[in-house]
This record gives structure tokens, C-alpha cells and sequence, in this order.
DNA sequence: ATATGAATTAAACAAATGATTAATAAAAAA
DNA sequence: TTTTTTATTAATCATTTGTTTAATTCATAT
């Protein structure tokens, strides 16, 4: 029989079995650190440390299985942007500031992520155009407050898609280039994330003077 | 006999083949669009119309002939983008205009390069070990520029890779973020293409206000 | 024209891979 | 307990995939 969760840390209803999850936690482990084509079936079974029918019994594909792991994880991933940014309480000056902090705490706990996700994504991006969130980011509360600083003759004005594609460009991009900057700046892991920590306080700055007339 | 080029468009003396240079880029394409794993050695066959032991007559075997791919490509974008950074004839805000709007240019005409390399990187940060461009980028006259200016009070303070990290952010990473951008914004691609022909213009503001005190 | 080496081809090989099957063990329901 | 459903296992299947081989064609130099 085959059953469906959102994901391992999920609040829903479970009763899920214990493999399914072990399943599910090992193939995103491997798909995030080699992607699809890369992770074979016979890996996940290997690191899962469960028989390799068992991936077929519970999830019928590797696609299949893939399709619900990159479903869940965009799912959870984009829930939480949207939740800083829809915040109605948080001036845009707050909104940066909590979101650098949420979004860079999110990705060095997740480091591989953004470069799978827009990865798979080229490929495939229908996994995307699921996600009820996704458009939902240029209506939030952060977007309509830029603009209403533009209308106060506070910020400069520009399309809107442009300043929300910046805010995100500081603070991923960074990540995606991890290998680069710990090679030529001679940095551990440790330092890098260091790197990324002091960022959480400088982005927000940098940001609004982008902005400020 | 196994002959090594650089790429198909280079002015070394060639005396490679035909087949050889087909091979290479089919490849290249495929390697963009798809990634490593997910090209098979007779994808690569079918798209340069040749048989399929040519490629490894030609190239010994697919890693080789990937990491030969990676190396040229690397090396064709990174002398790019030293060639701009060392320019000693120009200003910082010169260099920014100069940059925005050679970057932008080079990753329209191929624009699966950045998405490709970062995630392959990932998997493999040699093949970047070899470049020897890549540590000169903190040492060039870009960055020499900076820290004039801090030196004179007129920019703010901060570590330069931070500053280099984000002029690259803003650059690259909306076209790493091409399908989500389309998708929300209902752009085509012509669409999207304007739209970053405009960051042309505006990231070199951008960035000089985000460092003016 | 002939001989020699390079280029090309079709066929095949061995290993890997996604998926299935049939048998067995464990758990739940009767 | 017995029966029935669910979970797990080892073995196997059919393709796919990277690579090689042996034969053949093509080009060039003698």
C-alpha cells in the first residue's frame, strides 16, 4: 500500500511507517548532494539501509519518489519566505532584517539546497508551477510596502521584480558560491558560514541604501 | 591519436578534425542543458551525428571528455571576466558599467553556463582548483579600486569579497532564477532578456549606492 | 598504383540500473 | 489460534550505459 506525508518533520496525521521516512530522508540527502541522475536507486537503498524493493513498494518510482521530495522540500522552503513576508506587523526595514536572518539560518542549515533546486528546476520546471506560493511573493505585504515608500517619495522607484530578484540575489548567490569563495579566500566551512552570519546584518543595510533616495 | 584544443572557436593553430570539434560541441550543449549524469554517451553521439565510438577514439572516455568541456569553458569565462576587472584605463564606476553590461551579455548567450558550472562545482571544486584566473579576481585592479576609495573616505568599509560577492550576485543570480522569474511575472524569454538588459543600467547605481557614504 | 596509417563503422561486452517477482516474515484482524 | 493483510527479502529481468573490438573505408605519402 502506498501512503503519502508532506514530510518527516511534519505536523499532519502520521502513520507513515518508519522506512517510508528513512527512505525519503536518505534519497533527499542524495539527491541534494548529487542530484537525480546521479543518485541511483541502489544508493538510497545502501544509505537507507532498507531493502532496495522497498523503494518501489512505497514510492512505485525513483521519479515518483523524487517528484514528492522536491515537492515537500520547495513546499516547506518557500512556506517560510512567505511567512516574513506577509508579515503585517514588521515595517520593509524589519522584513530585511528578518529575513536575512531566517533565509541565511535556513540555508546554512540546508547549504545544498538552492543550487538543487534551481538545478532541477531547469530542467523540470513544473514542479514549480505546483506551488501555490510561488506568485503569492510578488503580492506579499514586503512588495506593497517598497511601494508605497515609492509612492512617499522615500525609495526610488523601480519595478518591483527587480528589487525583490536583488534582495534574494545577496542573499543566496553567496551560497551557490561557496566552493569559489572558500577556495580563494582560503576558508573553512566554519569561516564561510561566519561569512554568511556577519551578511545577515549588512544585507539589510546595503538593501536600503540600494533604495533610499 | 588523441589531440588536446582548447576550444572551437580559438585562434591556437588547429590541425583537429571535424568530428572532433562536433563531438565537442554537442556535448557542450547537452552537458549545459542536462548536466553530467544525465548525458549519455550516445545522446552525445546522436546530436553531433557521429558514431558512437568516435567519442571515445576522439576523447577516451565521457569523463574526459566533460572535464576537457569544463575546463575550456571555465577558462573562456573567467579570462572574460578578468580582462574587465584589470582594465587599468578605467574607473570603478566604469568598471561596474563595463562589467554589468559584458556579464549580462555573455550569460544571454548562454545562459544555462552559470546554473551548470555551480552545480557541477559542487560535486567537483578541482576543476576550478586549475583555473589560474581564479584567485587574481581579489587581487585585480576592481578590487585595488575599492579600497582606494575606502582609503579616501569615499566608500563604506567592508571585507572586499563581500563587496565582489555581491556585485556577482545581483549580475548572475537572477538568470540562475530565469524560470521561477518567468513564471511569476509571465514573462517570454525575449521578456526576461529585456528585463536584464535594463539591470544593465541600474546595478551599477545600485552598487555604487549600496558603497557611497 | 600501392602501401601505410588514420578515421569510421557496426557489433558486441560487461557492468550498472530501475523495476519486478515470488517466497517469507511480521503484524493485524477474525 | 487461525486467517488475512502488510512488510520485507533475495533473486531475477529487461534496459541502458560506457567502452571496446575487429573489420572497413578513407586519405596521404611513397
Amino acid at each position: 500500500m502506498i501512503k503519502f506525508i508532506l514530510c518527516s518533520n511534519n505536523i499532519v496525521d502520521n502513520n507513515y511507517s518508519n522506512t517510508e521516512i528513512k527512505i525519503k530522508d536518505a534519497a533527499k540527502s542524495l539527491f541534494l548532494k548529487k542530484g537525480y541522475s546521479a543518485t541511483t536507486t541502489r544508493d538510497i537503498a545502501r544509505e537507507s539501509d532498507i531493502n532496495l524493493a522497498m523503494l518501489n513498494y512505497y514510492f512505485r518510482s525513483k521519479r515518483r519518489l523524487f517528484e514528492i521530495i522536491m515537492f515537500e522540500t520547495l513546499y516547506e522552503f518557500l512556506s517560510k519566505m512567505v511567512e516574513v513576508y506577509n508579515d503585517e506587523k514588521t515595517s520593509l526595514e524589519q522584513k530585511l532584517k528578518l529575513c536575512s536572518e531566517k533565509y541565511i539560518d535556513m540555508i546554512i542549515a540546508e547549504p545544498l539546497l538552492p543550487t538543487f533546486v534551481l538545478n532541477e528546476l531547469k530542467n523540470n520546471p513544473t514542479s514549480f508551477l505546483k506551488m501555490p506560493t510561488t506568485k503569492m511573493i510578488m503580492k506579499s505585504n514586503f512588495v506593497a510596502q517598497y511601494q508605497d515608500g515609492v509612492k512617499k517619495g522615500i525609495y526610488r522607484k523601480v519595478d518591483p521584480i527587480h528589487f525583490v530578484t536583488n534582495v534574494l540575489s545577496v542573499i543566496v548567490f553567496p551560497f551557490m558560491c561557496s566552493p569559489i569563495i572558500m577556495k580563494i579566500e582560503n576558508l573553512s566551512k566554519k569561516d564561510f558560514n561566519i561569512m554568511m552570519n556577519e551578511r545577515k546584518k549588512l544585507i539589510p543595510a546595503w538593501i536600503i541604501q540600494m533604495i533610499k533616495k
